[in-house]
DNA sequence: TCCATTTGACCGTA
DNA sequence: TACGGTCAAATGGA
């Protein structure tokens, strides 16, 4: 895939996310001291606020680098080639065989992605800040309800390759579990990706930190994860303590491997030819305990290189 | 008539 | 081979 100013913006790209994450383990920082010594101190900022510029710091983040993922364009392409596929076929019949024979050469059609980038929040509602279409809807197995399926509504205008499932809860039917499979790349100004209104900061925290929430002590996650959000927010002093220790740890932890990765460019700017378009992300992180949980990206085969370029 | 949703079938992955 | 994700024709509402 030859993007020849790919290099350029990454490293634009680079000082900007490493800005924005030095900038949020700041933060991090300060939040953890004020949270192990919550004294009255009007010069610093309040909890809350340190919390809103923790979570604008990785909002901005995950946003430079979705909207610079080469595999979200690939992505795009691989989409409108499949749909100009499928559009011949649908202008080039009809009749009563014609489901058959659609049905056939449907064939190659669409290529399920494999490893995204996917979150989940519960809330009582599904809806965010994007517009999204219902695609789908089925029946899962040992499930009470079945799930949606919903994709941006600008995945054709766009090529936004967001998708989002929402199923009900089994224990609680009032609440909805959204998976977010991917980031937007729709250019919707009007409204700010991955923000939800209707939440509070750690709702919102959950929302917008896939990564920090693969940080959060073992056992917090599934408590995060599954239920609901009220239960979230009734987390004890000494866990949101644990949860910026996360945040802190999960900062420094890719402070280090964005170094590396700054020190590494030239090996990531040449391109692997041959390469099997695999897991980038795993691969790439495989080599520490941060990597593994943190910036899941995948590239979906458009940053075309893999770990043995590091060795 | 257009657009969103529903629904049955197809297809990829484990 | 079963399950789950996606497609696209059918359907219904505005």
């Amino acid at each position: 895939m030859g993007t020849p100013n790919w290099p350029e913006k990454l490293s634009t790209t680079r000082k900007k996310v490493i800005r924005e994450l030095v900038e949020g383990q700041d933060y991090a920082t300060q939040l953890k001291s004020l949270l192990h010594r919550p004294t009255e101190d009007h010069e610093s900022l309040s909890t809350e606020e340190l919390v809103s510029k923790i979570l604008r710091s990785f909002s901005e983040t995950l946003s430079v680098l979705s909207s610079c993922e080469p595999g979200e364009v690939s992505q795009s392409q691989a989409v409108s080639h499949a749909d100009s596929h499928c559009d011949v076929r649908r202008s080039e019949d009809s009749g009563e065989s014609r489901k058959r024979l659609a049905a056939k050469d449907r064939r190659g059609c669409y290529k399920r992605r494999k490893t995204s980038h996917t979150w989940a929040i519960v809330s009582h509602t599904t809806d965010d800040d994007h517009e999204w279409r219902k695609y789908g809807q089925k029946e899962i197995l040992n499930a009470k309800y079945p799930r949606s399926y919903f994709r941006c509504t600008r995945k054709y205008d766009q090529g936004c390759g967001a998708t989002k499932q929402v199923q009900r809860m089994e224990d609680d039917p009032q609440m909805f579990q959204t998976t977010y499979i991917g980031h937007h790349t729709c250019r919707d100004i009007l409204k700010a990706p991955q923000i939800i209104t209707d939440s509070d900061p750690w709702e919102t925290f959950l929302v917008n930190s896939d990564t920090m929430m693969m940080n959060i002590p073992a056992g917090k996650q599934d408590r995060a994860l599954s239920s609901s959000t009220t239960t979230i927010k009734q987390e004890s002093l000494e866990s949101l303590s644990d949860l910026t220790d996360s945040i802190s740890s999960f900062g420094t932890n890719l402070w280090s491997e964005l170094k590396a990765f700054e020190f590494l460019e030239p090996a990531v700017m040449s391109p692997k030819t041959g390469s099997d378009n695999g897991d980038v992300g795993s691969t790439m992180y495989s080599c520490t305990d941060t990597c593994s949980l943190s910036l899941d990206m995948d590239f979906e085969g458009g940053f075309d290189f893999d770990g043995s370029e590091f060795l």
